[in-house]
DNA sequence: CGTCCATTTGAGCTTGCTCAACACCGGTGG
DNA sequence: CCACCGGTGTTGAGCAAGCTCAAATGGACG
């Protein structure tokens, strides 16, 4: 089985024993996530917020590649970008520090998410944190720090976010 | 192009602008690596020893999947292997500390490069640091930590290490 | 209005980093 | 032979980024 997010937010995930988590990736409308080589799931998926997926037999993918190779040239290429991310993320994990991971999402995010400077974000700051290899603290924290230096604008509702300087954040973003 | 290691180690990382590093992979003797999807690489490779590598022409993939389906299906296998070791190697990134990271490397390594206890690390300290996220004085003293703990024997040449016990390891591993 | 949950903020601490010195080893040349 | 050297690895001392623990704030909803 593998799954393309018709509409809503998954994020995809692995714990350690003691319940630590690593969000290895959100996941939007469109994207197709969880293929894998063995039989069983090596993450969980769980629905961020209000969530509509699409789940694919691995056998249709074999069968389908062949009726219709757009199809599987599709599932490549989502797996090739996964990988993409993958990468990039391991660098950001391994030895960007907190400030440039928070830059570095808040990019992705405005570039996933909007059209414009402004966005919501659908996930909370725990979310964040498991993501960036973070603290919740850290993560509000270099928020309100971004928000004070005029970079970003923090209505209200904490869940919201309006980039000020997309050329100050891709500085920082190293 | 695409590439597979006949014999020896490379090294793929990627590079910050002011030169941090981090090593996303050590690939051994049997190992494809470099499948992607533009044109360009977006990481880059070297040898850590004296190797011996293969090169594919991209375009072979297509046509050799064609003539030769096991081929095809290797890539795609490696692929999916690659994208797993990133996922693992995420959440040992975001969430693990350091004896647990160079506990998880030595098992790993000693999966790849011994058929019992013993091995001879090909890369040096700098190399292990920037594939964990640490610094070369936190992978050398969590060396000595576990010699002294009696968990590793390090003989005199630095790169060759014993593991006398794996299940202690595995347990710091969590 | 009170409760629950998410978020922010503060204070102090710890892990892992930085800077610095030293040890070791193989190669090179006087 | 051995002194020197550069590259690699180890060890020590002090520091700081980010963590932990704790409390305060602020919505959303019944």
């Amino acid at each position: 089985m593998f799954y393309e997010v018709r509409s809503g937010t998954v994020r995809t995930y692995k714990l350690l024993s003691d319940g630590r988590r690593l969000i290895d990736a959100f996941h939007f409308a469109g994207d197709i996530f969880g293929i894998e080589v063995g039989a069983e799931h090596r993450f969980s998926a769980e629905a961020v917020d209000d969530v509509s997926v699409v789940a694919y037999r691995r056998s249709r993918l074999a069968m389908a590649s062949d009726m219709d190779p757009q199809f599987g040239d599709r599932v490549m290429a989502a797996t090739l970008r996964s990988l993409e991310r993958a990468q990039s993320h391991m660098l950001l994990l391994g030895r960007k520090t907190a400030e440039e991971k928070m830059a570095t999402f808040l990019l992705d995010m405005a570039d996933r998410l909007s059209d414009d400077e402004h966005f919501d974000l659908p996930m909370q700051r725990a979310d964040i944190a498991d993501h960036l290899g973070l603290t919740i603290e850290t993560v509000s924290r270099t928020l309100t720090r971004f928000a004070r230096k005029g970079l970003i604008d923090l209505p209200a509702s904490s869940r919201s976010v309006t980039l000020c300087s997309k050329a100050a954040l891709q500085r920082l973003e190293v």
